[in-house]
DNA sequence: TTTGATGTTGCGATT
DNA sequence: TAATCGCAACATCAA
């Protein structure tokens, strides 16, 4: 049908911070518009809901910029117009007072981005303006992949990679536009609607006033990018940056290395490397949408085909790192909100782990606050957080992740192994929030799909395969030197006691400059310290180990009429690892006047008396090594 | 329905 | 030093 009138188009980005390879902007331009507005709104819940520390939004504000500026270059008039407003109310002022007659967008298929685009949707239909959605930040639309699974989450890398067979090839990626249209008049005749501030998960990230919201257009009436000052943000430690044009340099730096490129295998790249890592450091890229993983595909795919030598295979080549975020990205689509969370999910198997998350049984989600079933497992998870479990291994990865906002893969398994099944017994979920707020590469699918994989409650269940703290990091870097980069106290240890420093003897500590004491490291009569190690790790493994093995055999998924009526205790021994005690309940689970009562009725207490006590292994672990 | 193979990336002992 | 194997063990997938 053809269009009566000229097109005057507004372009959203969102998940594509960049000009090349966007079938979605390609669909923008091919309406030959008359004027193209690219737009930002700067999403309430971006800004309060997610948690976002200081390195991702520096992140974030950097692929804006340099968005912005080579649309700029393109044409002069034009530039990333930001609106500090949330999209749901703003766009039904912004369609009628820049008369847009089209809406076009990269699809996203996260739970919330799915409910936010809905909405517009309609407020598009009310207003008369056509929505024009592609595909382009996966390999694959991942309602696709979901709907050749038979309407099935992707579980399976096996299963993703037939997918992509009966898909067919990934679409070759589409060259940047050389011109841009000009940006129609952008005058505001409407009111700013200030969002909801509460709840501000992201308050501990600021240490100013938070202005992301003074005015619509900033501070200087240019619908420029903010600052980290605008938005109060605390001052960003990562050395990386973000934006479109680094993305494109890098990858051209990486396919100049052709042997590293196609013999790329993922499992055999040290998670001790560091300037330079072992793997691309690609990812943040990808998730903002500076990189198209298209242009990554196929720049990787013509190296392979042309390799002389023998050049590795998805799942575990470059290529097939694509695919596994293509699986997470499946995965998501096909499960929405409960994705992101074991309660309701059934595809994740229930695990009474410690610090479960609290429930909004109505709605039937996680509220974002947890329960201290253990004050020593709260304990393991700050001290797993704050890098000072005793563990250099782990300590050394959770600050570079703090300061760096990136970790290798690897490094990821290790953390999560030790928080969740292979240590602390800690609720993924918990692992999975930390992450989110630190990590500058946090995709919502990804993060939650490597939570699940490494806890055991789903993608993976070989829960007797743990990592050790000691033996994996020494296997990769047997002098230590990641170790020594990111916990100097211990910089001048022996390498025979990197991995272990409380097993040296104290003269030599002494030696070195660092005593192993404590339980965070501190300044003490002219030594550092560095903490001794929160536990005895082969102990908590075997607890832990013992702790899957009854799981799993108790059977429970998240959507379990147990699990969702709290009665799966009724399964668990009161011993059992975890808040297994009592036999009724969820409390522990529940939002609401029940939520912070202990445990269930008289039932309960009964059983608890006759079997002796209600203490869980941890606990009583701890009670012991006190003794 | 049963069966056999497989599962991106473990550990530790042995060769 | 690097490669191989047994370990103890289970869900999923394809045949």
């Amino acid at each position: 049908m053809a269009k009566e009138k000229a097109a005057r188009v507004i372009y959203w980005h969102r998940t594509d911070l960049r000009l090349h390879d966007s079938p979605a902007l390609q669909a923008a331009l091919d309406l030959e518009p008359e004027c193209l507005w690219p737009v930002w709104t700067w999403d309430s819940h971006y800004v309060y809901r997610a948690r976002v520390g200081p390195n991702r939004w520096k992140f974030l504000i950097e692929c804006q910029k340099d968005l912005s500026a080579s649309i700029t270059k393109l044409n002069p008039k034009s530039q990333l117009f930001v609106l500090r407003e949330a999209p749901q109310t703003l766009f039904p002022k912004l369609f009628r007072s820049w008369r847009v007659t089209h809406l076009v967008f990269e699809k996203d298929t996260d739970a919330y981005a799915r409910e936010r685009d809905e909405m517009i949707l309609k407020f598009a239909q009310e207003a008369g303006v056509e929505v024009i959605v592609k595909t382009g930040r996966t390999l694959y639309d991942p309602d696709l992949l979901v709907k050749e699974n038979h309407g099935k989450p992707t579980m399976s890398i096996t299963t993703v990679q037939n997918l992509a067979k009966k898909l067919g090839t990934v679409p070759r990626p589409i060259p940047a536009p050389r011109t841009l249209p000009d940006p129609g008049h952008t005058d505001i005749d409407f009111e700013q609607e200030r969002p909801c501030h509460t709840p501000d998960h992201n308050n501990v990230q600021r240490n100013q006033a938070d202005n992301s919201y003074s005015t619509l257009s900033g501070p200087f009436d240019d619908f420029s990018v903010p600052t980290m000052e605008e938005l109060g943000l605390k001052p960003a430690t990562t050395p990386h940056k973000g934006g479109e044009t680094v993305a494109l340099r890098m990858l051209d730096e990486i396919i100049k290395n052709k042997d590293y490129t196609a013999t790329f295998e993922k499992p055999k790249t040290a998670p001790t490397a560091f300037s330079p890592q072992a793997t691309t450091l690609l990812s943040p890229y990808l998730h903002f949408g500076s990189l198209s993983c298209r242009e990554f595909y196929w720049r990787v795919q013509d190296i392979v085909n042309s390799y002389k030598g023998n050049a590795s295979f998805p799942p575990v080549s470059l290529t097939g790192q694509l695919l596994f975020r293509d699986m997470y990205f499946g995965a998501q689509a096909a499960l929405g909100y409960s994705f992101g969370q074991s309660y309701n999910n059934p595809y994740c198997r229930f695990i009474p782990w410690h610090l479960p998350s609290k429930i909004n049984t109505a709605k039937k989600l996680i509220t974002g606050e947890y329960e201290i079933d253990s004050p020593v497992a709260e304990e393991y998870f700050q001290r797993w957080k704050q890098g000072r479990t005793g563990f250099p291994w782990i300590d050394a990865l959770m600050r570079q992740l703090k300061v760096e906002g990136w970790i290798h893969h690897l490094g990821r398994h290790a953390v999560a192994c030790f928080l969740t099944r292979g240590g602390c017994y800690v609720d993924w979920e918990r692992g999975a929030e930390v992450f989110e707020e630190w990590l500058i590469d946090h995709e919502s699918a990804c993060n939650i799909g490597n939570w699940q994989w490494l806890s055991c409650t789903a993608f993976y269940s070989q829960f007797y395969r743990c990592y050790s703290p000691i033996a994996f990091p020494q296997k990769w870097d047997k002098e230590g030197h990641f170790v020594k980069e990111f916990v100097p106290e211990l910089e001048r240890f022996e390498t025979k006691y990197i991995y272990e420093p409380w097993k040296a003897p104290i003269v030599d500590q002494k030696k070195w400059g660092c005593l192993i004491k404590g339980d965070r490291p501190v300044e003490e009569g002219g030594y550092k310290t560095y903490p001794k190690p929160m536990f005895d790790f082969s102990e908590r493994r075997e607890i832990c180990i013992n702790g899957m093995k009854n799981a799993y055999q108790i059977g429970l998924f998240g959507d379990d009429p147990k699990v969702l009526d709290g009665t799966w205790r009724e399964l668990f021994d009161n011993s059992a690892e975890g808040p297994t005690k009592g036999k009724q309940g969820p409390p522990g689970a529940m939002v609401g006047e029940d939520a912070t009562q202990d445990s269930g009725g008289s039932e309960a207490k009964a059983t608890r008396k006759r079997r002796g006590g209600t203490q869980s292994t941890l606990d009583a672990l701890l009670k012991r090594s006190r003794q």
